[in-house]
DNA sequence: TTAAATAGTACTCATTATGTACTATATAAA
DNA sequence: TTTATATAGTACATAATGAGTACTATTTAA
């Protein structure tokens, strides 16, 4: 399934939560007071973000928790998504991916998910958690027909 | 992980060797000699292909087999991505999805993944078979230079 | 010294992906 | 009409991954 895991999807709603007041830190019970995630996955996401990303830091100890280190307008949802998914590579023959390409020995195929992968990475860093936390909550479904497989006609 | 299935990179490959002699049937075993994958492998895959897409029809019995429906340029990757692994939803959250989100009573974001889903289904939608299987083969590692994270700067 | 917080690791269970196998149906050609 | 060949449909076993939970170690302010 093309599809991002639960923690990236988590990860956005605390980084919010964190951008709200800048400069001040939250430990990870205010955090999973204020989402209503568990505690456990809060700790779990937050632990993660601190060795997977420059996104926070955190301070240890009584009165510790994590801060975030710059504005939400300057971090990229590619960096959450790359911190806790790995690098976009939609397929085992990309550069990016640790597996190895079963059939590279036949596959005329090569490298050519490279490309496809770049355009994602593209569309993805020019979204910041900004604008993503600022998008209208909703959009008509209708919407879909205006990107319907162009390339079909 | 954000990776599609293997399914759909097979796909491609299949496709594409049925693209190179327009017009003209080939088998699932012909298919599986060309492309060094399995003949179950094929053979699951084509039939995914003939239920869940337009892209191909199919012949029973004797000297059957399958046949492209449109031209590589005319069709676009995302038939293909949306056909095998389902519509691009990149988190539950979206309204494409099955899938319930749980935390949607507390998570202040909505619908806000929706957006972020139409722009990559754009991206997708923007490359035909032809463009992919036309791609250069090689893609320097120092292009992802090119393309880092521009909304940190 | 103590309470509160993060760091690190490990484990279990559910879900999904992947590959394989088998039977039913259709069709061209002998 | 029979036979060989092909797709259609279904089912299953195993491996891999995701997601949640739990526990112990370390750090630090009061």
């Amino acid at each position: 399934m093309f599809k991002l895991n639960k923690m990236t999807d988590y990860a956005v709603v605390c980084l919010g939560m964190l951008s709200r007041n800048p400069g001040s830190s939250m430990s990870a019970r205010e955090l999973s007071e204020a989402t209503g995630l568990t505690l456990y996955t809060v700790q779990k996401l937050l632990k993660l973000l601190v060795v997977k990303s420059n996104l926070i830091t955190a301070q240890r100890g009584a009165c510790g928790g994590y801060i975030l280190n710059k504005k939400s307008s300057k971090i990229s949802v590619i960096e959450i998504i790359e911190a806790l998914d790995g690098p976009i590579s939609l397929t085992a023959c990309v550069e990016s991916s640790e597996d190895m390409c079963e059939a590279s020995n036949i596959c005329f195929l090569g490298g050519k998910w490279n490309k496809v992968n770049d355009i994602i990475r593209k569309s993805l860093n020019d979204i910041s958690l900004e604008n993503l936390l600022n998008y209208e909550d909703t959009f008509p479904i209708n919407n879909k027909k205006d990107i319907e497989l162009r390339a079909i006609n």
